[in-house]
DNA sequence: CGAAATTTTAGTACCTGGTACTAAAAATAG
DNA sequence: CTATTTTTAGTACCAGGTACTAAAATTTCG
């Protein structure tokens, strides 16, 4: 009791919490943390389904990897829910960890910006589709774990430019409003 | 030459490239595709001073979990150069490859808004302000590589709303301008 | 309290994907 | 042809395990 370890399921539940938090720990240094033999450690690990050290780092590493190449090529911030090009638009986006201040737990700035510009992009039948002028307002601070439902919709259209609307919702309740002026490139450079 | 390996000048460069690219692959799996054997492999790594595929993957995940813990307890979008609080700021973030689509190369709409919106919000001293309104217009196409320097400067104030204008330029030309009006919160919410 | 059950500890053989080193074979250059 | 470079191969060892066997220690329960 004095420095002896911990009782074991107080164990298990700290050491799945820790792992989950830092996956670079090795299962000595896990051992030595609580106390008891690296055996124990490997046997908690196997109870709880965690993998071995160099497999999470792996997953972690390929899921990370995965998530830039997918960025990359990905047109939407969020999950596309339905799309009428040259019309109208519609996104879900989950409020996750990365998304958030530490401190308030309240989504940046630019998340919202994000979702809704990128849905209107996503309007413009074109090679490329490049923002000009943007006006957005914030009615209330997102938090992590909400689901902001985006709506997008071509007000008017007059050669290349675009004048598009993106309203956002968490629980039907609206949380951005957003006014695009979008071009449409071929292949020059134009006002973006 | 039909289906024998390549030179080796020109087997070196590739083999670069292509762990840079894909670091997930094995000695083995390279030394397949190149058509020497798993030792040559190793001597072009060690030559070429690219580490060991654990050693790759490791760093990889140490790097992106870094940067998702740094981004979290992080306020500005970029390094900030300057800030004079309730007066000023200067911040420079370098484009990288998660910032552009892969097609183009051309940085999402979002990202120069993120830089811009994140230097606002620094310059008011509160313990938590939240855009409220924002008004950007986008002068040109920004790419891969590119350093933006943003400058923020408080136009006005009045109670606690703040009037903020955002230039971000890039070799000494404009590329982004903003207007924000930033809210301080103390404790409860308002409008963001 | 003692037996049964659970938990903890330890040891062995083997795995993956190497490094570091020695050395021979093959290819290339002058 | 000789010297040099490149390629191939083998051995011992490493890190951080897994899978298994088994013993020791602790806890539980009748």
């Amino acid at each position: 009791m004095v420095n002896r370890s911990l009782p074991k399921p107080l164990r298990l539940k700290k050491l799945s919490q820790q792992i989950k938090e830092n996956p670079f720990l090795t299962d000595e240094e896990l051992a030595r943390g609580y106390r008891v033999s690296i055996q124990t450690i490997r046997l908690d690990r196997l109870e709880l389904g965690i993998p071995e050290l160099r497999e999470r780092i792996k997953k972690y590493a390929e899921e990370s990897y995965a998530q830039v190449k997918s960025l990359q090529g990905q047109e939407i911030i969020g999950n596309l829910l339905d799309l009428e090009l040259e019309k109208s638009g519609l996104s879900l986006l989950e409020i996750t960890e990365e998304m958030v201040f530490q401190k308030h737990r309240i989504a940046r700035g630019h998340i919202l910006f994000a979702q809704a510009n990128s849905l209107a992009v996503a309007l413009v039948d074109a090679e490329v589709a490049l923002t000009g002028i943007a006006r957005v307002s914030f009615q209330r601070p997102v938090r992590l774990g909400e689901k902001i439902v985006a709506k997008a919709v071509i007000n008017s259209k007059r050669g290349n430019k675009y004048n598009i609307s993106v309203t956002s919702r968490s629980e039907n309740e609206v949380v951005f409003l957003g006014d695009f002026i979008i071009f449409a490139v071929e292949h020059k450079e134009g006002t973006r």
